[in-house]
DNA sequence: CCTTATCGACAACCTAGTTGTCTAAAGGAG
DNA sequence: CTCCTTTAGACAACTAGGTTGTCGATAAGG
C-alpha cells in the first residue's frame, strides 16, 4: 500500500534522528535536534547573519532569531558586532559548535555502518540511490533548496 | 555520508506527504494533514473516545481532544452521547470523514504508482523491503506502536 | 456505601513557527 | 550632500500542536 511506503521513510528517519539526538545528549549536548543542526551547518557554511540565516533556511528572520538565540545561549555559535555595518550582528560558529557538528557527523556515519551490517552494503548504497534518483540530487540540500522541517517529537526514548 | 541518508528518507517522506496533502486540498479536503490521517484511521479502528484515542495515538488526553474538536468543526468525526456511561462521548467517523480516508489511500497508492514507473517495481519493492528489514514490522503501524509525528511543514508549495 | 479510577474539560505553559510594526543604519540617485 | 528606499534586527501578538496539573462528574469494585 501507498500509504506504508511513506510510513516507511518516515519511520527510517525518525529512527536516524532519534537515535542520533539520542546520543548527542547521552556526550553532553541535551535537546540538540535535527533543525539546530541545519541552522548550526548553514551557519557554518557562510550564513553570517540572522536575515542570511533565514534566507538560506527558508524561514521568516524572526525565527531564525529565535534559533540563533537559543544556539548562542548554549554556547554553539556567538555573536559580535560587524565592523562594517553597524546593523548587523555576525555569526560564529564556537569551538563548541564546531565540536558538535562533528560528533552529530561521526554519529551519523556510525549509525549508517550499523544499517550497513544488517542489510549488506550492496543494498543500502541501493536504496540511496533508488532514493536519490526519485527525489533529485536538490534532496541532499536542504539549507539551499528551500525547505526545512518542523520538529520532530522525541518518542518515549 | 550518514547524514545524507537521513536527509533521504526525510525527504522521500516529505514528497509523499506533500504531495498527498496537496492533492487533498485540491480535492477540497483543505488542511488536513499526515497527523489529521492518523487520528481519523485510529477512530476507524475503533478509538471510540478521547481517552482511548490519546491511548492509542500515545499522546495526551487534552492533545487527542484538540485534533477530535478540529475533526469535528470540519465535519470528519461526530460525538454523540454514550447511553452507557455518561462521562463518555462516542467518536464516529462521518461519511465525509469515509470519503477523505479513501481518497488518502488512493493518492497514496497513486504516489506508488508513480515512483514505480520511476524506478521498477522491482527496485521500489526492494527498498520497502529493506527499510522493513532494518525498522521491524512495527514501523507500520504508528497507532499501535507507540509514537506519532508532529506535523511536517508545508514548504513554498 | 465509600473509595478509587476514569472521562473529559479547563487553565497555564512550551516550542517552533508566523505576520506586522518599528527603529536604525546603509546605500543609491539626483 | 541630502533625500528615498532597502535592509537588519528587535518587539509584540498570534497560531498549531503539543505538555502537565487540576477538577467535577460518573462509574465500578471492595
Amino acid at each position: 500500500m501507498g500509504a506504508d511506503l511513506a510510513l516507511l521513510l518516515l519511520g527510517g528517519f525518525r529512527a536516524l534522528a532519534d537515535a542520533a539526538t539520542a546520543e548527542l545528549a547521552r556526550r553532553g549536548h541535551v535537546d540538540f535536534r535535527p533543525s539546530h543542526d541545519f541552522a548550526m551547518r548553514a551557519i557554518a557554511a557562510g550564513a553570517s547573519n540572522a536575515s542570511d540565516l533565514a534566507r538560506r533556511l527558508s524561514v521568516s528572520k524572526q525565527a531564525a532569531a529565535k534559533t540563533i538565540a537559543l544556539l548562542q545561549e548554549r554556547g554553539y555559535v556567538a555573536r559580535a558586532d560587524d565592523p562594517h555595518d553597524a546593523r548587523r550582528k555576525l555569526l560564529e560558529v564556537t569551538p563548541l559548535g564546531r565540536s558538535v557538528l562533528r560528533e552529530g557527523e561521526a554519529i551519523f556515519d556510525e549509525l549508517r555502518s550499523r544499517w550497513e551490517r544488517q542489510i549488506g552494503a550492496g543494498e543500502l548504497t541501493r536504496l540511496e540511490t533508488s532514493l536519490t534518483t526519485l527525489l533529485g540530487p536538490s534532496a541532499l540540500r536542504p539549507d539551499e533548496s528551500g525547505w526545512i522541517t518542523h520538529e520532530l517529537d522525541e518518542p518515549s526514548s
